[in-house]
DNA sequence: CTACCTTATGGTACTCAGTACCATTGTGAT
DNA sequence: ATCACAATGGTACTGAGTACCATAAGGTAG
């Protein structure tokens, strides 16, 4: 019976698509979707949870693999590994072609596809993020470093897709290498206070007055 | 009438939170609240367009007024503006207390209201990213860096909030300082090999406006 | 072949969020 | 007093999501 729930499910999902294209979201019911299959408004539930899930129906499935690539990952290679990981997911919106495509009109006109695929990236996100963690260790300073790693990682490869799904890049891969590329090296460490002939001073202040402050900031600028 | 119907909205806010947190959310249903706010169930509709949003109940504002303290920012005090529309969010939760924390557990236990909080979070990054992407200008790579900046602006802040909602943290200005410092040091520019006597002095101040600091600094730095 | 078990499925009935519409009340201005 | 207007409450409806039960299909052990 394997064949036929997949085809049942596909089904659902081509029909599901077709009729949120026609007459929109809003304007379309389950019981819609579920005719138009050929199935019961019951089946439909049991395959997805909500009306929304049925438009990213191999989310879960994708957050999976992420996952299990960056469990197989060696700490040596970690940033290989959140790259490829990354890149599994690209790879596969760009087999999917039409249907991302479709996806993106939808999620773009349809308020409540926009929340849940927001959401959903925020699994990536997640996901990405505990990996990172127990990569770097618990200095102070490194819990929020990996959430903005994280964040960097799916914004990265977001950007790249979104170029992609609306026809401005015909290179996304390379894209999505450039792009990683410009995220790891934003979090390269920089070039050590050792070398003497630069200084950067990165002051943020409040309350207190400029005069009380200017003492402090010529001092450190006298060192470099 | 004004008087009425404030105080209409906030017994609605008040009885809601009281009874999510007694029965929970799914528990709760809005007839309830309104019941309890002695309110029909019209009125809160009215007031709210979800069951959702009595949760997050001026959110739309605070998004507004970081809005427009971006807006009134002068070019060369951009870093100033963003810092400070952020640090705005905060201080606004800050004075909270006490309801900010009650959504943060509700947050934390209900993923629908999980999912809205982050749909919410977007809204703020959103806000963000079209005042940095119009500051920086459109070179190549820059879409994607101002992405970058206007995500790990809004993750410092939650960072730091969350810190401080969870009672890790009793002083979490100064620890929002601290973060926005990373940030912005962050993506300050990387200190090119050509130059080798450069200095970078990055300076974010609140009350006074950058360009009557500026020829102040300036004279110091010479000094100095 | 039969009894049995599992699994996918369909149907029915229910709760409740959200919408549309209409009636009422209170308040201020003229 | 009357008119205008804003806020409110009530009623009825659609549709998502849940709970429960009944049935059919297929496989397996006896």
């Amino acid at each position: 019976m394997e064949t036929t729930r997949t085809s049942s499910r596909e089904r659902m999902i081509r029909a599901a698509y077709e009729l949120f294209e026609q007459r929109g979201f809003e304007k379309t019911t389950v019981d819609d979707i579920a005719a138009r299959a050929g199935v019961g408004r019951t089946t439909f539930f049991r395959a997805f949870a909500t009306k929304e899930d049925v438009i990213f129906p191999d989310h879960d499935s994708l957050v999976a693999s992420v996952r299990e690539r960056l469990a197989a990952a060696t700490p040596s290679a970690a940033l290989v590994a959140v790259t490829e990981a990354a890149r599994l997911v690209l790879v596969h919106y760009l087999a999917e072609s039409d249907l991302a495509r479709a996806r993106y009109r939808l999620t773009s006109n349809v308020p409540a596809l926009r929340a849940r695929e927001i959401s959903g990236q925020r699994q990536y996100q997640r996901t990405f993020l505990t990996f990172i963690r127990t990569w770097m260790g618990d200095e102070p300073g490194t819990p929020l470093r990996a959430e903005l790693m994280a964040d960097a990682v799916v914004t990265a490869h977001n950007h790249v897709l979104r170029q992609w799904l609306r026809g401005s890049t015909t290179t996304p891969e390379a894209d999505f290498d450039t792009a990683m590329a410009a995220v790891v090296e934003l979090f390269a460490p920089r070039s050590p206070a050792s070398d003497a002939s630069e200084t950067q001073v990165v002051l943020l202040r409040t309350q207190r007055d400029l005069d009380d402050v200017l003492p402090e900031l010529k001092r450190v600028l006298e060192q470099g």
